[in-house]
Parts: structure tokens; sequence; C-alpha cells
RNA sequence: GGUGCCAUAGCUCAGUUGGUAGAGCAAAGGACUGAAAAUCCUUGUGUCCCUAGUUCGAUUCUCGGUGGCACCA
């Protein structure tokens, strides 16, 4: 049976080192499972596998989309599953590795059947949440969709738009359009966890933004400068440092230094890196394990995979 | 050394005409089905610097002390 080894986890625990090191082991490639990673021209900010560790094991969905490139957790269930289909032809094990909540939930789950929304729909919808704010757009909603009106958050505008979206899309509710159901996936997953105490996870993202820093994430961050409205951009690491290019006033009323935009860039990574836990600690089928724990890692895995 | 101002939540501060207090930021918890490193929600007990006094009652008024800032010497 072929086993999908899914290594998952907060940002900075440990996952690139650790997946590397049971690649080689279980002559696998890596399936990156990070949303960031995937966009070519930002690999510093995002803590992409270096070139060397690319040379060593085969990685898939790393800097391979241009940084204007539509893309989301659908079109990854979809590409995933097709080179997990080829690449099972070779492999009895596979091991995808990433912090993207959804992306891999989307490719261990599945995700619904929706259309993607073209920008005929988008661009008015969006146009009227700038001019008109939300309340109109609710009404319409509560017209449209009744019964996701009743559940939809309403203070989170871009829960609201999408649903419109859709129902003007497909010219049907959106909450018909919800299944929830799990797909069933052609090979056994392995759902593993890595943990650490939170001090020490703090610690390894405050020192990894430094080093970050130290490898050029300025230079970096300046270079897609032009390119700062898109959502690839609207990443830790490079919104910070726009800010600061930006001038941008702190509460205070001062413009925005470097250390203030590195001291929020560490922020904002130690913020993102609990909502990752908030999500990932719901999923029960998830074994957890300390990073440096390796050999009960390896175990675990020749245990349930081989 | 003198005079004035300040001392309240981890930080910056507001406030109580005397009935033990609240904002922003930080921090923590949560939601999440096609932009998800996104987007959104919830959570505020702290010797109100210390001592003494006035008072039924002081964080609030008074005296003194300590610390900080400013100005004058």
């Amino acid at each position: 049976m072929k086993t999908l080894v899914v290594i998952l986890g907060p940002t900075g625990v440990g996952k690139t080192d650790l997946c590397l090191n049971l690649a080689v082991l279980f002559s696998s490639p890596i399936i990156s499972a990070d949303s960031r990673q995937m966009y070519a021209d930002i690999p510093i900010g995002t803590s992409a596998p270096k070139p060397d560790e690319l040379e060593r094991v085969r990685h898939y969905f790393v800097g391979n989309l241009d940084l204007d490139r539509y893309y989301s957790a659908a079109k990854y269930e979809e590409d995933a599953l097709t080179l997990t289909n080829t690449l099972f032809a070779e492999h009895d094990i596979l091991f995808a590795a990433g912090g993207s909540m959804m992306y891999i939930d989307a490719l261990c789950y599945g995700i619904d059947d929706l259309p993607t929304v073209t920008d005929d729909i988008r661009q008015p919808l969006a146009e009227r949440y700038r001019n008109e704010g939300l309340e109109p757009l609710l009404r319409e909603l509560k017209l449209l969709d009744p019964v996701y009106y009743r559940q939809v958050d309403m203070r989170n505008p871009k829960r609201v738009l999408h649903a419109l979206e859709i129902c003007y899309m497909t010219g049907r509710p959106y909450s018909e359009l919800r299944t929830g159901q799990t797909r069933q996936r052609p090979f056994n997953i392995l759902r593993i966890g890595l943990s650490r105490p939170r001090e020490e996870l703090y610690d390894r993202i405050n020192r990894r933004v430094d080093a970050m820093i130290g490898e050029g994430l300025v230079e970096e961050a300046r270079k897609v400068y032009p390119k700062k409205g898109l959502n690839s951009l609207n990443t830790v690491g490079y919104k910070e440092l726009f800010k600061y290019f930006d001038g941008e006033l702190t509460p205070d009323g001062q413009p925005w230094t470097l250390g203030y935009a590195i001291e929020k860039i560490k922020q904002n990574t130690r913020i993102y890196s609990r909502k990752q836990m908030t999500w990932f600690k719901r999923d029960t089928n998830t074994v957890w394990f300390h990073p440096d724990d390796t050999e009960a890692i390896i175990n675990y895995i020749k245990e349930k995979a081989c």
C-alpha cells in the first residue's frame, strides 16, 4: 500500500531539516505544502529550501510560480494529487511537508467543487465593498443565500465577498455547494505533527528572522517592492519591510525604522505560528513529535508505512 | 541645593467632583472549504510608588519620603 507521509507544524519548528533527512533515508522526493515557498523571487523571506538542499532531494512546488500568478488551495489539491499519482508509480512512500493549513487539508481531505471566480465577477464586488462597505453586500447575501447568511462571519469581508462571488458565478446559493465532505484518497495518509515548547519555538523564530536579514531579506524585499500589491507579497517578512520603505508611522507617530520592521516580522511570525497550531490541533489524526526525536519518528513511519 | 511637574495593567497613557479603575499597543484563546504567511472574532484585578493624617471610606485631598523629568542656582 502506498503511503503519503505529511509533515506539518508551525513555521520555524524544523520541518525542512527533518523532512530532508527522512526523504534521504526513505529515498523519496518532497512535495512542499507551502503557499508562499511556491513563489519564485522570495526564497529568503519564506525560508524556502536552499539550492544545495534542492539538489540533494527532488522537491516539488518550490519556486515554481511567478509572483503575479493566481493560485489557491483547490488548485494545489489538483496539482498535488496529479503529482502523487505519477510519483507513486516509483515510490511506496512519499513525503509532503509544509505549514499552509488549508493546502494540507485540501491535499489530505479534499475541498468542495466550486468554480474559480473570474475577474468580471470579482472586481465589481470588490469595488462595491470599497465604496459602500459590507452592509449592502450582507443584505444581498441574505437574499441570495439565506442559509449561508446565518452561518457566515458577518464581520469578515473575505467570507461575505466570496459567498457572493460564488452565488453570482454559479447562479446558485453558495451553501448548496458547500458539502464539507472528505474525499477518499487512493493511498494511506500518515499525518506527523511537529511541535516544540513555545519558548523554544519563539526563540528559533526570532533567530531565524535575524538570519534572514543577514542573508539579504531587505534587498530581496526591495527587488519585489514594485509588485507590493500582489497577494503573494501579502506575506510576513515583506509587508513589514514595505511599510518601512513607505515610511509608515508607528503608533507613536514615528516613521518605521528597519529595527522596528524586524521586530514586527518576528512578532507576526510568532502570531502566525500560534494560528497554525490552533488549526493543526483540531485534527485528531495527527500524531505529534518533537522534531529532534528523529528516531521515534522514523520508527513510527516504519511501523505504519512499511 | 531651590522651585515646578510627574509616579495607575508588560508598554504608552486616560480617569475617579473621595465609594478600590479603563483605552491603545503588547500578550493569550478561538474561527476558518478557491487570495489562507490571508481574513475575522473574543479576553483587561492592577499592593492606582511608600508612610502618616483628614474622612464612615483615600488610588483620588494634606504632610513627609523615595524615584524620574524640567527649569533655576
